[in-house]
DNA sequence: AAAGTGATCATG
DNA sequence: ATGATCACTTTG
């Protein structure tokens, strides 16, 4: 079977506005439906290749039990009580980076997990195309210029749905409507 | 349906 | 030190 690629963007289009770490230090809940539809890139060997952020989901607080800080500080967990635009990218399955990024006030455990992109659809591979890894986790995006998340200053619809993949989650924690997709 | 893959964390 | 677990993807 032949392998499908994403198309890319390969340079910001001109109605993209970046986000600051502002844009950042507000609740998760409040974010991450205003990430669906925006567009993320990352630069490596001075190529720019961005995709359009297509769904999202947020973990959030030591009493969410599918959170990393449900045990509270952890060597890992230790990067979501950082501060909002703090980049969490941790190993998932031995196989997968996942990539994060902290949102709401320090030292508050959260983060809106990058779920898919088009031509990506899954967190892994969203990561994998866009040549993302672990050695961006535990970077604040003022200091990561090759990574970015852009606005087009739009409003776009989305539907908001339980998580995927938190079955070991208590039940209260696997109904939330946490996961928000873009609405075709 | 099930393997592949390895860091993480609780347990002892 | 050990072992179960796991925010996934691919293959059959």
């Amino acid at each position: 079977m032949e392998k499908k690629r994403p198309t890319f963007y390969t340079r910001p289009e001109n109605d993209w506005e970046k986000l600051t770490e502002e844009f950042f230090a507000r609740p998760a809940v409040e974010i991450a439906p205003q990430l669906v539809g925006c567009y993320l890139s990352h630069e490596v060997d001075g190529e720019f290749k961005a995709l359009r952020i297509t769904e999202v989901e947020i973990y959030s607080g030591e009493t969410d039990s599918a959170c990393h800080a449900r045990s509270g500080r952890t060597p890992r967990s230790s990067v979501l009580y950082k501060k909002p635009g703090t980049l969490y990218v941790y190993l998932c399955y031995g196989i997968h980076d996942l990539l994060n990024i902290v949102t709401g006030e320090e030292d508050y455990p959260e983060a809106v997990l990058i779920r898919a992109c088009a031509g990506a659809d899954g967190p892994g591979k969203l990561t994998r195309a866009l040549n993302i890894t672990r050695d961006l986790n535990d970077r604040s995006l003022r200091e990561t210029p090759e990574l970015a998340f852009w606005s087009d200053g739009k409003y776009h619809e989305f539907n908001a749905l339980p998580r995927v993949g938190i079955d070991y989650a208590d039940e209260a924690d696997r109904f939330k409507l946490w996961r928000f997709q873009l609405r075709e």
